[in-house]
DNA sequence: GTGTATATCTCGGGG
DNA sequence: CCCCGAGGTATACAC
């Protein structure tokens, strides 16, 4: 990795054209040949960037940075402050929890927790528009189309009764009847499923996650 | 801005937990608080972050952010390869061109171009849940509300669906017909317009701008 | 502050 | 490769 501090301006042609006056940046210049322009605040986000993968070039008073989609960053260098690089190596990477797949893998571990008798008929179901995360028979033999947010807002409940439009179109599944599952449900989301005769549910996710090893809760 | 290069352990604990491995990567500290850490790949994104406001505590040994959402982010230094810090002074910031806004303006400049005889009533046309891009007369004297993306999706669709919802309660608007224009239209986006009765227009953007400077033309 | 819409969204997964 | 959905989305703006 490559970290320059300069004054500098830069020009960005590409998916919008963009422009940055003079003055003092951090530059910097990753092992796969991405490009980032820092300023002194505003968060992780770059001021202007390349991602990779492009041809870069320094040709001493300027960089360019061309993508094979013809975009093109120009970085033009007035100060060089400080020029250093080092060595990283590859990142091991990010290991997280918590998020909507751990969500839905727990649930699909264990439907009954939606509802008593609930049945997996499949995971990612598919349909023209997209796939529904679950769908589920309940206990009355009923077609359920289960849709999981870790956050439920209103666009969730617009996704899952798109789906519904187009489940209850296919004469093997109708009638197809929603359930919006997440772990927090906005008051507004919550207003909108009910106004469509969608069933909410708010889940805990560490009590769900107590469901993936059962023998625990025995001993 | 403080640079650091550093072998390092991160943890993060907030909106989800995340964890990564010992390895080396950038640490970069801004004027404004907020901490970044880079591995060498991937312009965008670091691996983790935390934004302002926040507490930053140097530790010497080990670094804490805390945010005042109850977020935190810990981060342990096993070998500091080296450290820097920088005056970067306020960033006069970005100039843009080629955005939603000005695809707007460019289509208001002349609705002809989105339809023949098609008239301009209003730009940002409000109703009570959020302004309609375009409201417009057709050559038949039918109103058209048009919504205007740069890249046309799914959610577009929806948002102008709750627009012509709202739109045909008013008796003197009503009937009105919907109009989905964007420079690029996404198979799904135009499958859900296709099935709401709302008509697709694909632009494009740089026949558009020259209608800015028409006179450019007679000569 | 909440709610809504944009973003060079980024990023990852599946066909 | 594109398409699609999730994101610790972030960010700006209106109410």
């Amino acid at each position: 990795m490559r970290l320059v501090i300069a004054e500098c301006t830069v020009d960005y042609d590409g998916r919008l054209t963009a422009h940055l006056p003079r003055a003092v940046r951090l530059l910097m210049v990753k092992a796969d040949g991405c490009v980032a322009v820092h300023a002194d605040g505003g968060a992780y986000k770059p001021l202007n960037w390349m991602n990779a993968p492009n041809v870069f070039t320094d040709h001493g008073d300027h960089w360019t940075v061309v993508s094979p989609k013809g975009e093109e960053l120009t970085i033009t260098l007035h100060d060089v402050i400080s020029d250093n690089s080092h060595e990283l190596g590859l990142d091991p990477g990010l290991q997280k929890d918590g998020v909507e797949a751990h969500l839905q893998e727990l649930l699909a571990l264990d439907t009954e927790h939606i509802a008593e008798g609930m049945k997996l008929i499949r995971r990612e179901y598919p349909t023209e528009i997209g796939p529904v995360d679950l769908l589920c028979r309940d206990a009355d033999g009923g077609t359920v189309a289960i849709e999981i947010k870790r956050r439920g807002e209103i666009d969730g409940v617009e996704q899952l009764t798109r789906y519904l439009d187009f489940l209850n179109r296919v004469p093997d599944l109708a009638p197809v009847r929603g359930m919006f599952v997440a772990q927090e449900i906005k008051p507004q989301a919550k207003t909108l499923a009910t106004d469509r005769e969608i069933d909410i549910l708010e889940v805990d996710y560490d009590v769900l996650r107590g469901i993936e090893r059962p023998q625990q809760k025995l001993f």
